[in-house]
DNA sequence: CTTATGACGCGCA
DNA sequence: TTGCGCGCCATAA
């Protein structure tokens, strides 16, 4: 075990959420709650908290996270939404009338097992395939 | 110190 | 199917 990974280990719950998201690949995306499951003793809530207060230095694709109903999250105030939905759509990833994408398409699998293992994440499959 | 606020999702009636 | 309660981080005022 590395100095990187004791250091992420110990991380605060919001740094172990981002350390995740920064993993998402362009043209795919996760849920909330997946990645609230991987983190562990983490709720959806709390990813949705922890994205609100994403530091702009960070540059993480946080506009790859959605919600379970595979839709962009409505803000409570200004347009981050709409901006979220054009970086997606820029990285290919198509709405249908309902504003949902297709997660047979785009959905993330996570890190591999080894990495989660390393750094004390848990190792589940995504909840949107099947 | 207390209170308000903000990107969710699950179970149950 | 729709609605409701609830969990409980981090920061600003």
């Amino acid at each position: 075990m590395n100095a990187q990974n004791e250091s992420l280990m110990a991380a605060s719950l919001y740094e172990r959420i981002y350390a995740l998201v920064e993993l998402i690949p362009k043209g795919e995306v996760a849920t909330y709650g997946f990645l609230a499951s991987m983190v562990g003793e983490c709720s959806a809530r709390q990813v949705g908290y922890a994205m609100a207060a994403t530091p702009e230095a960070l540059a993480l694709p946080w506009h790859r996270v959605i919600n379970r109903q595979g839709k962009v999250s409505v803000r409570a105030a200004g347009e981050g939404d709409s901006k979220q939905r054009r970086l997606l759509e820029d990285e290919g990833i198509a709405f249908d009338k309902s504003g949902k994408l297709d997660f047979a398409k785009h959905g993330w699998y996570g890190p591999d097992w080894e990495w989660l293992q390393e750094n004390g994440y848990q190792h589940i499959p995504p909840p949107y395939f099947g």
